[in-house]
DNA sequence: CCGATTATTCGCCAATTCTAGAAGGATAGG
DNA sequence: CCTATCCTTCTAGAATTGGCGAATAATCGG
């Protein structure tokens, strides 16, 4: 993963807002969730909520899916796994210090 | 590590130059990087430099350790590591989908 | 104490982000 | 076609962020 994809993908989930919206669509698992049911959860206006998710989408973290009237979101586990990967790769490079998440890389 | 701990963590990582400075420290080992070294490295102008080394202090990913007229940068692994097991958990919760992960942490 | 070196803080501006009400587009049922 | 539902886009204002020159602080050698 380039640094500014990286950068990009750190910043969409580092807002509070944005990172219980994936937080809680992670949990959701593959079923994934509808925006509306996000909204009920998170209690966040709908525009708001859309513009949170719509941050999350441009980075690849999630995806949509149209089901009816209804826009169901899914977490992309590979985005997230990338993103670990990097994160590890760049604080265990050179020195080995994190020992444990290394095993993982 | 609570939610809003981890958003500013990814926040704090979430901007190209600062990713880019603390990929530099990381680098730097255990010996650390002077402020002085890491402007000529990334060429940033001094203010705006300190100005990001701050933000990433004030987070816990970095520490400071003066020498002399000189300020000593070094990552602090012990966050970033705490950082990835948040990830890793929240990526994980109920699916197990990232099992390469997962067996790090 | 003085000057040199190193880094931070201040002040300012442009640009972006966050938030959310209001309006608009998509889809389905009747 | 009309209406309801679901979600996005539009619009706008407050707040924050990013960037950087200039001024200020901290430290050391002499």
């Amino acid at each position: 993963m380039k640094i500014d994809d990286a950068a990009a993908r750190l910043e969409a989930l580092g807002n509070p807002t944005r990172l219980k919206i994936y937080r809680t669509l992670v949990r959701a698992g593959r079923a994934g969730m509808p925006v509306g049911r996000l909204q009920e959860r998170l209690k966040i206006p709908a525009s708001t909520l859309s513009h949170h998710v719509k941050a999350l989408v441009s980075v690849g973290l999630i995806s949509q899916v149209r089901e009816g009237t209804t826009l169901v979101c899914h977490a992309e586990y590979d985005t997230m796994r990338g993103l670990v990967d990097f994160l590890v790769a760049e604080c265990c490079a050179e020195e080995k210090q994190c020992k444990e998440a290394q095993t993982a890389a």
